[in-house]
DNA sequence: GCAACATGGTTGCGTGTGAAACGAACTGGT
DNA sequence: ACCAGTTCGTTTCACACGCAACCATGTTGC
């Protein structure tokens, strides 16, 4: 009996291996769009996202809102700020840090960006009818819940 | 009336943002643990996983077995060698290539990490009951299939 | 059988990413 | 007021990734 493949060590049926294809070839998509027309790159998509929606803060806000480490953040802005998209204030509260908010050009940008980027991922994700979109949104959610709760390693 | 954010522009709402991030966590994770027991990188245990289950092929049939560049399929492939898991034979159907394949110490590991693996997929994947797994599996595959017949830009 | 083209594999290079080390600024206890 | 410990931001470094250019071999057409 027992056929080696029935217990699918095939790597096309991991579940992580799956995740992470298909996350890459989504974000692939979002990612060559929003650089060819605004030349951003996704760290930087992600903080003028943040900006948009929650205004003024500092770069430490953004890493937790974005899940990026602190040096992708911290490049992120520099880039922004040199192209005059975001800009710097000092932070009375707290000496070390700055707050960062959109400029108005940042805030034009914005606004054309996010439509753009809500566009294509319907365009993706037509594939998906809106309840399938639900499930599909409800399911990562507990996975990555899930997986955050695991210790990273026993390294 | 309308709130802002009603619109949902928020970052962590957005779907390709949440496949990203849900995938590094499970990406992390299972890839932290091979790599602690067995010093194997992702794209090493992606051609293991090819090798252990159809045997001889070249690189080739590998970057398509594995969705990696072909690139990335050599490099394993030489870190592999390097470490007696692989080995490299002619192929006498044609001389530019090789065919790959996993030695007795490969296969040894091979039957070592499958199961570790899999078993990681299962306690990450174990918030989901098996009726869900294969509904994420499917919609995966859906938005796969479809995020791959789009153009990747208009650059 | 040779010239043109196609294909498998390799190497080199520019880019992106994160870990670790560091300096500056804040906090709390004495 | 001072010292120890912590946190925010920045720089540095080492490494992973992937494109493009490059050989060597195969294939096709004349």
């Amino acid at each position: 009996m027992s056929d080696p493949k029935d217990n699918s060590n095939r790597l096309a049926d991991f579940l992580p291996y799956q995740l992470s294809i298909t996350s890459n070839a989504v974000s692939s998509v979002i990612a060559g769009r929003y650089r060819a027309r605004f030349g951003l790159k996704v760290p930087e998509w992600r903080v003028m996202a943040v900006l948009g929606d929650i205004g003024a803060v500092t770069q430490r806000h953004l890493t937790e809102a974005t899940l990026m480490d602190k040096v992708a953040v911290n490049r992120a802005c520099k880039v922004l700020e040199e192209r005059g998209l975001v800009e710097r204030r000092p932070n009375a509260r707290d000496g070390r840090s700055h707050l960062l908010d959109l400029t108005s050009e940042g805030k034009a940008v914005h606004a054309e960006v996010m439509p753009l980027t809500r566009e294509s991922e319907s365009e993706i994700f037509g594939a998906l009818d809106p309840e399938q979109r639900e499930q599909l949104r409800a399911l990562l959610l507990q996975v990555f819940n899930h997986a955050k709760s695991i210790r990273p390693a026993s390294h």
